[in-house]
Parts: C-alpha cells; sequence; structure tokens
RNA sequence: CGCGGGGUGGAGCAGUUCGGUAGCUCGUCGGGCUCAUAACCCGAAGGUCGCAGGUUCGAAUCCUGCCCCCGCAA
C-alpha cells in the first residue's frame, strides 16, 4: 500500500514514524509551507518537514494542496493519511486517492471537532480523551470513525505532554487501521452530529486567567494553554505565563488574584473558590522558571496580586 | 531596521547612576538539634561578573563592536 503522508507540527510526526516502523511505504508527505518564526522571523520548516526529509521521503509544501491534484495523483498512492495538516481537503484532492484519505484526529469524535482538540479537552475538564481514525470527507472532522482508543486526562498533563501520549497513541491507531483496510475487515461508523462539539483555534486573549474563577477552572486553562500559547495575568503591570498549577486547598480568603503564600513549594494564588497552586511560570522578559525560583529572586511575594489589566 | 526586557558561583536575583578585584536568597556537601521535617543552628565548597577590544593606577561598573536568551507583536 502505498500512502502519501499529510502533517505539519511536531504531533504528525510520530504516527509518520509508526508507518514506516510497521512497514508502511510512504511515498512523499505533504506538509505547509515554511513560516516566518520568532522575532527575526527565521523562515523555519513544518517539524514533519525536517523529519520526512532527514529520512529521505521527498516532502511537498503545498500553499495550497487543492491547486496540486495532478501533482498527487502522480504520485500513484493508494490512500493519504491526514494528521493535523491545516489544510481543508476539496472533492478532487479526497478522490486522488483510490482507497481514501483518512485522518488521525485527538479527540474521541464526535467531540472536539476542529483544530484544538487537545486543549479543549483538558480545558473542559474532560476525564478521558484519545485519537480517532475516521475516513474524511469534505467536512471538518465530520466522516465515518473507522477506530478509536481513549487515555485518561491525568490532572498532572498538559496539552504538551497530553499532545506527546495522544501522537503516540495515534501512530498505533493509524498503523491498526491500516491494516485492517488492507485486509478488508475494516468497520466504518457514523458519527452522531447531534453530540458534536467544535473547537477553533485559540487565541491569546482567551487565556487572560480570571481569578474569580473557581480554582480547577484556573488551573484547567493553564494545563491547557501550555505550551502554546499560555495562559498569563499581569503582576504589577508585567505580563506573567504560566506553565503549571493545581487546585489546591487554603485557609485565607483573600480576594481573587491575591498571592496568599509563596514559598519553596510554589506560588498560591487566592481563586473564585479555593485556591491555585503555580508552581512553573515565566515573567515577561525572562526565561521559564520554577515558581519558587521567582519567589527567591523577590519577583513574586505574598500580597502581591495578579490583574487581568496591564494597568 | 517592529516594540521591549535580560546575560553576575548549580538556580533566581542585587550591585552598574557617583569605577576601587563580588553580595543576597535557594540549592549542594559536612556537622548539630529533633520522634520527625520542605523547619531551625553551625561550617564548607563553588564565580575569567556573555565575548573581544578601549579608557584608567584600577572596570561587573565608563566607551566601541559582537554573540546569545526571553516577553509582546507578526
Amino acid at each position: 500500500m502505498r500512502i502519501v503522508y499529510a502533517g505539519a507540527p511536531e504531533f504528525s510526526v510520530a504516527p509518520l514514524k509508526s508507518l514506516t516502523d510497521a512497514g508502511f511505504c510512504v511515498v512523499a508527505a505533504v506538509t505547509q509551507p515554511d513560516k516566518p518564526v520568532g522575532r527575526k522571523a527565521i523562515l523555519t520548516p513544518t517539524p514533519l518537514k525536517s523529519y520526512a526529509l532527514s529520512q529521505g521521503i521527498p516532502v511537498y509544501d503545498f500553499a495550497k494542496i487543492r491547486e496540486h491534484v495532478s501533482e498527487l495523483l502522480a504520485l500513484g498512492a493508494d490512500v493519504m493519511v491526514t494528521c493535523a495538516y491545516g489544510q481543508l481537503l476539496t472533492q478532487e484532492v479526497l478522490s486522488a486517492f483510490p482507497k481514501g484519505v483518512y485522518n488521525i484526529h485527538a479527540s474521541l469524535l464526535p467531540r472536539w471537532r476542529g483544530a484544538s482538540p487537545i486543549q479543549h479537552a483538558i480545558l473542559a475538564g474532560d476525564e478521558k480523551t484519545g485519537v480517532t481514525v475516521m475516513k474524511t470527507d469534505i467536512g471538518l472532522d465530520t466522516g465515518d470513525m473507522l477506530l478509536c482508543e481513549e487515555m485518561a486526562v491525568s490532572p498532572a498533563d498538559t496539552a504538551a505532554t497530553l499532545s506527546e501520549k495522544l501522537s503516540l497513541l495515534g501512530g498505533g491507531c493509524i498503523v491498526r487501521a491500516l491494516k485492517e483496510l488492507e485486509a478488508g475487515t475494516a468497520v466504518f461508523t457514523k458519527q452522531d452530529g447531534a453530540r458534536a462539539t467544535l473547537c477553533k483555534k485559540i487565541k491569546k486573549e482567551e487565556c487572560v486567567v480570571n481569578f474569580s474563577r473557581p480554582a480547577k477552572e484556573v488551573c484547567d486553562l493553564i494545563r491547557a494553554m501550555n505550551p502554546s500559547p499560555l495562559a498569563y495575568a499581569f503582576l504589577n503591570g508585567k505580563l506573567v505565563n504560566f506553565y503549571f498549577a493545581e487546585p489546591c486547598e487554603c485557609a485565607e480568603n483573600a480576594e481573587a488574584g491575591r498571592v496568599v503564600r509563596a514559598d519553596k513549594t510554589g506560588v498560591y494564588v487566592a481563586a473564585g473558590g479555593g485556591c491555585v497552586k503555580i508552581t512553573e511560570l515565566q515573567l515577561e522578559g525572562g526565561k521559564r522558571m520554577r515558581a519558587a525560583d521567582a519567589v527567591n529572586g523577590r519577583k513574586i511575594a505574598v500580597g502581591d496580586a495578579f490583574a487581568k489589566e496591564r494597568a
């Protein structure tokens, strides 16, 4: 079975590796064009492109895949596998693969169709999530499901750790899915559209921490936004990004956002209900550090207050 | 030339305005106290102050050039 693999971010790398490790013939990788990254706007290839090239797999970085159907056809592939590719496919593209196009999606469909399923699973406090392999159709993550695998969301998970785990899980799933397809034992299940939820790409404005919300909710937000775009708040006029936090009990009933305790175990901030223990953060202009270090360097002290606005 | 912050023992910082060979907190190691401890007490190790020039009797500190890291914005 000849495969074309379409993806872009780090998440899409492991499944490609799983496919080649399992002996599948990946004839080409399709990804997004290199993008300017960082302050210096250095043109950077996608993680998938870097990996594919290192493995000697030909890479196509079409700005619009729909305009390159003839090139796809020329590859003579049987199927295309997509994974966080980031471009919508047209019927012409779907038709270029005799045995279909399959998508690896990081949620238990039909929950969290769309761009940011991992973040939303944590944000919503889901206790479990997973990976679904589906037959891609014209809609956004609406195709018939071939298989899915569940995974528990740990309170210690961030979008970063969960993404890594789901990526590996996705690798196993796609290999299984394609084997079933080859064997002709694949069974497709329609998605229950009534239970579908949609998630859009997350904007930085959605990441400001409102400490008057319950502690659990605040912590879920912080964990969901790590490693990007990062939840934040302002302290003494400076932006502070949060990497990790967990809810905890605390006797003090201070106003929301007030630091009630700061020691080597972390920074404790009063929330609407309970208290948020921040263990890892980053001050404006500074590097990511343990909250204890920020306390140690006298950047944060008891009595300080986090605000939603810079002023 | 998008805006801005920063590079000082393992970590986070102070000291730079008004030059005089380095300080704080934490960690580490050793010892003590304690039923015990992330608590406390005593002691120790550990730094070419990002790099290269320059000014000076003397530079972390002043001047010049360069490298690197990071927040915002794209």
